[in-house]
DNA sequence: AACTCTATCAACCGCTTAGTT
DNA sequence: GAACTAAGCGGTTGATAGAGT
């Protein structure tokens, strides 16, 4: 039974002979591919156009990088998808040289393991809060204050929390009896929350919606928010997550975002001990959608496209658009909110030409702010994990 | 050595999207 | 605008290799 494609053909499935693929090969390097139900005929393989197309792109494509992944294109891939979930074809499109498949296949077989180990949904990017409390391999678990009454969970690195006492939250971490020695850490601050949430590292810090415009200090690679009654403080919390660093503008808070590109674990946290240092352009941050990311890396190796094998054929790190040219990328820019892919894959940013975002009042770039676009779209957000959906009433 | 389990990856299947008539 | 076709995409399957027992 063949393809639905070519069920009057007899052809030939399952793997490919290297006589096969040499057929293939030698036909699309002198005719190109034209359209793919007539290559087999011409190329006189037993196979459907369909089976070819895929053998081509995703085995014989001269340009396809083979080999394991390194950590700076697994970052990369957790970066996009966390943004853009499961769409390995965009993802892809972020490592030249793997396909769609490649892609699929590693996050499959590896990285969702990993996040998995670390009580993390490979779906969302945000803790399992569920029924992880049983797990007898998470032993953190954090009690969040707020006084805010708001849950929106973004991805703060634990270890990036300096200076916790500046924060208006309070975050109790819990060390169990496990391995390290427990303990506990608190972090102090003015809002509180009734969720109880498990802390699986890397923890994530539970941050407040949107409501005023944020405080963004547009002279420095980094932005801040600063803490009401406490801009004398040099405290910054890194955000890791392009999520936060949008949906974090409130009053209440100054921040950085830093350490944007969100997940990092493994051997990525090699500057954890760092603080302020951060440059949009050199750090694995920002989405626009799928078209256009830029950076990739987010840990202190390097930055410079080069992964670990030396290998320079990294993607070069996209400039916002609007930065490149306007700024010469010195210019901070917001980034969206996480929010569903078909939400992101339409969010304007950095004054592009997105209809969504004209629609909503076509302010570009002027107003990176749109609090009700961004509200909007923050909302499937609201009720994280088994979070109640808590209110926004400080 | 034989068997089982697990991880990996190539390939397939079916659906969606885009282009053409 | 409907019908058709081709291409693209994501989910799934199955073969294989390697590790473990």
């Amino acid at each position: 039974m063949g393809h639905h494609c070519c069920s009057k053909q007899k052809v030939k499935r399952g793997l490919w002979s290297p006589e096969e693929d040499e057929k293939l090969v030698k036909y699309i390097t002198t005719h190109g591919h034209g359209c793919w139900s007539s290559v087999p005929k011409h190329a006189g393989l037993q196979r459907c156009g369909k089976s070819c197309r895929l053998r081509w792109i995703n085995y014989l494509r001269p340009d396809l990088k083979r080999g394991s992944f390194s950590a700076q294109e697994e970052r990369i891939i957790i970066d996009v998808h966390r943004i853009l979930g499961n769409r390995w074809a965009q993802i892809a499109k972020h490592l030249p040289g793997r396909t769609d498949n490649e892609v699929k296949n590693f996050w499959n077989s590896c990285i969702k393991k990993k996040l998995i180990a670390q009580g993390l949904d490979p779906k969302t990017h945000n803790l399992l809060l569920s029924s992880s409390s049983s797990s007898s391999s998470c032993s953190h678990t954090s009690k969040i204050n707020n006084a805010c009454n708001t849950t929106i969970i973004s991805h703060i690195p634990h270890h990036r929390i300096h200076h916790p006492q500046h924060y208006p939250f309070t975050l109790t971490t819990h060390h169990g009896g496990g391995g390290g020695g427990g303990g506990v850490t608190t972090i102090a601050g003015n809002f509180s929350a009734a969720a109880t949430i498990d802390m699986c590292p890397p923890p994530f810090i539970t941050i407040p919606p949107p409501q005023p415009p944020p405080l963004i200090d547009h002279r420095h690679h980094h932005h801040q928010i600063l803490l009401e009654g406490h801009h004398e403080s040099n405290s910054t919390i890194p955000i890791s997550n392009s999520n936060a660093v949008a949906t974090t503008t409130t009053t209440n808070f100054q921040y950085e975002d830093a350490m944007a590109p969100g997940l990092l674990w493994g051997t990525s946290n090699s500057s954890e001990s760092g603080s302020s240092s951060f440059s949009p352009a050199t750090a694995g941050f920002g989405f626009l959608d799928e078209n256009c990311f830029w950076g990739g890396s987010t840990s202190g190796d390097n930055n410079n496209n080069i992964n670990n094998n030396g290998d320079p054929e990294q993607p070069p790190p996209l400039q916002p658009p609007a930065a490149a040219a306007t700024t010469g990328g010195e210019q901070l820019h917001v980034i969206p909110p996480l929010e569903p892919p078909e939400a992101a894959e339409k969010r304007v940013i950095f004054g592009s030409s997105s209809t969504d975002h004209q629609e909503k009042g076509g302010e570009g770039m002027d107003n990176p702010f749109d609090l009700e676009f961004m509200e909007s779209s923050l909302l499937p957000y609201c009720n994280m994990g088994s979070m109640e959906p808590l209110s926004w009433d400080c």
